[in-house]
DNA sequence: CGGCTTTGACCGGCGC
DNA sequence: GCGCCGGTCAAAGCCG
């Protein structure tokens, strides 16, 4: 981590901080109490109320991102350009924002970095459809990044491994909402991939994807959205099959696809397709009345719930309670078990270099492209 | 009976 | 053109 700091332009500008500020758009944190922000507080994590002005959380780094040493948004945010990629198995997949592979279709990430720090603006999906605003929402994403590993980093030397891997759901759960609300609207992406789409026929554009993968022995993850299964194909070169889902929401149009990794039989990949258009029951910012229903049928974790659990069991700051001095690699998993709180099953591994969030969820082989 | 899964058929893209 | 393959459809069956 602390090596990537270094190489990280938005991270490495507050590798010395204690403590930053971070601005903008956080509403869908749904931490208004000063209770939570008090516990964030403890881990140098201070939020303020949402200012009309978007301060870049970091003066340095901004812009010249090398963009091959943002393995967060070159990762997570999958995307694939109008059937131009397929066969996923899906970690060829590219994301023609930051991906140097797909370099014809990659923004100016630099320059709309500025961009964004001149325009006085958050980077919000729903505002100027120009590729600059699409690599201000990747820079947001990686300054989540940054919010991430310096959080992680001072709460390891607080927590023990349950509370920490506690902390980590957290994000991954927030990290989560965010790459499937905010990240990309379907006007960037129509924008992005226009003249992109062969003239011939009626190509569907595909939107974008997001893969990870999960240890675990169930193969449908419960993530806070209700899902209806349409079909299984074999997979070839796998013994294991891959499933279909759709959400259940009539207005929404998101699939996914679940299947098991033919090296790795413990381990679940899950893809992603499209954009919710309503928020999953499980999250605080979702907590909407006409999912209300699914809020009940379903009733997975929330994060604000993460929230008051690891609050309520967090230790005393200042506390040591033996926490490993080891960088864990998390693989956030899922029991399924709802009725009670969640017991993070995380593995550890010695983790040379720590990849943050990203690390956690995304398999580096994801990464590479 | 409604909601969901299963599964074979079908469709379209792509490579040869 | 043909075959392969990923993705989707839709009828049938299952289940609470």
């Amino acid at each position: 981590m602390d090596d990537q700091n270094s190489a990280d332009p938005v991270t490495g500008g507050f590798s010395t901080d204690s403590t930053w500020t971070l601005h903008g758009d956080y509403g869908f944190f749904g931490i208004n109490d000063t209770r939570e922000n008090s516990i964030l507080s403890e881990f140098g994590w201070n939020f303020q109320q949402p200012q009309p002005e978007f301060d870049r959380i970091d003066s340095g780094g901004c812009c010249g991102v090398p963009e091959d040493t943002n393995p967060t948004t070159s990762a997570v945010a999958v995307q694939t350009q109008a059937g131009s990629v397929e066969n996923t198995g899906d970690v060829s997949m590219s994301n023609p924002l930051v991906s140097s592979s797909s370099s014809e279709d990659r923004p100016d990430s630099s320059a709309a970095s500025c961009d964004v720090a001149s325009s006085g603006k958050p980077p919000s999906s729903e505002t100027g459809v120009n590729t600059a605003a699409i690599a201000a929402e990747m820079a947001w994403v990686w300054r989540w990044r940054a919010v991430y590993d310096k959080t992680r980093k001072n709460a390891q030397k607080l927590l023990d491994e349950m509370h920490l891997n506690l902390l980590v759901e957290v994000f991954v759960a927030i990290f989560f909402e965010y790459f499937m609300t905010h990240v990309l609207s379907q006007k960037l992406l129509e924008m992005i991939y226009r003249g992109k789409v062969k003239k011939k026929g009626t190509k569907r554009i595909r939107q974008q994807r997001f893969a990870f993968m999960t240890k675990s022995e169930i193969d449908h993850l419960e993530d806070g959205y209700r899902w209806r299964k349409y079909g299984q194909k074999a997979v070839k070169n796998s013994p294991f099959p891959r499933s279909y889902y759709r959400c259940t929401n009539s207005k929404c149009t998101v699939k996914k696809r679940v299947e098991r990794s033919s090296t790795d039989p413990t381990t679940v990949i899950t893809t992603y397709e499209g954009q919710h258009c309503h928020h999953t029951v499980g999250f605080p910012r979702g907590l909407i009345s006409h999912e209300g229903a699914y809020a009940r049928q379903l009733a997975p974790p929330s994060t604000l719930q993460q929230f008051n659990y690891l609050r309520a069991n967090l230790p005393r700051v200042g506390d040591h309670l033996g926490a490993s001095q080891s960088q864990p690699q998390v693989v956030v998993s899922e029991t399924g078990d709802h009725s009670s709180h969640r017991k993070p099953q995380a593995s550890f591994q010695d983790s040379r270099v720590d990849q943050g969030l990203l690390g956690d969820i995304v398999p580096p082989i994801m990464r590479n492209r």
